[in-house]
DNA sequence: TACTCATGAGCAA
DNA sequence: TGCTCCTGAGTAG
């Protein structure tokens, strides 16, 4: 499920399984070419960055990007790689595989410093005097492109896809047709607050949640969101059905009444 | 067994 | 805008 809650979450368990030692690197697929040049080093650093892993081992910087399909997979015993597995990391009593990345590259000297310049801000990463906050806010006031776009735009916001999009709309009551130079600007540092708010929970569960008075305790797969993947139902508020059309090859789900 | 779909994104035209 | 990358889960038959 790669969102950005979901990138978090693994550079919290590689800091805690592999952090400080040295990993085994392998590629049982044969894809990943350069798992030698990083192999048998220590892994200095693990942090994520929207949808970007970022592994800092002593030669090199290891850029991972689940994509659409990637996966990893974590074991507390070796076992043998099952299927495609283009990655595999080791180290005392943990094993983790990764698949179908879309992204799985060695990065040298300053290519870290370009590819995350090119990033917005993730609300999952600190922003203390909330700088970040601001640029978010700003990027949307000036752009005349719909919202539904720019949540889903990394350059704006690192970490949203397609279902914090279509919810974080959802609950904010904004149509993902309007244009983002004219929706008021405390709305969308409202938006930016419940990114956080949202997307911090999906790190500590695991799962994205985010329907109000559904956010903690155990929450049935059905009742987990307002609109994503909901076309056709009735809307959980007003009761009209949820809408769904294809926004910059994405579909986007959207309640016609409560979000106007 | 065959087919469809997916929580992403880069690139050419 | 459409094509492509790439893997696995779910579903229809």
């Amino acid at each position: 499920m790669p969102e950005g809650h979901t990138v978090h979450r693994t550079a919290g368990q590689f800091r805690k399984h592999f952090q400080g030692q040295p990993v085994t690197v392998t590629s049982p697929q044969g894809r990943f070419t350069d798992a030698s040049a990083i192999s048998g080093t220590k892994l200095l650093k693990a942090e994520a960055w929207g949808k970007q892993l970022f592994l800092t081992f002593e030669p090199a910087v290891l850029r991972i990007h689940l994509g659409i399909y990637g996966k990893w997979g974590w074991s507390a015993s070796h076992v043998e790689p099952k299927g495609q597995v283009r990655a595999r990391f080791e180290a005392t009593g943990q094993l983790a595989d990764l698949r179908g990345p879309t992204a799985c590259e060695l990065l040298y000297f300053d290519e870290v410093g370009l590819l995350t310049a090119k990033l917005g801000p993730d609300p999952l990463r600190p922003d203390i005097d909330g700088a970040e906050r601001s640029r978010f806010v700003e990027r949307v006031s000036r752009s005349r492109v719909s919202v539904g776009q720019l949540l889903m735009d990394q350059s704006v916001l690192a970490g949203v896809g397609n279902v914090y999009r279509a919810e974080l709309l959802f609950r904010a009551g904004i149509n993902p047709y309007t244009p983002g130079a004219t929706i008021p600007a405390e709305l969308i540092g409202q938006v930016w607050d419940d990114a956080v708010q949202l997307m911090s929970i999906g790190v500590k569960r695991g799962i994205m949640l985010t329907r109000e008075g559904h956010l903690k305790g155990q929450v049935k797969k059905d009742d987990r969101y307002y609109v994503y993947k909901r076309e056709g139902l009735p809307c959980r508020e007003c009761g009209k059905e949820i809408s769904i059309a294809i926004m910059a090859t994405r579909k986007l789900y959207w309640c016609g009444v409560c979000q106007r």
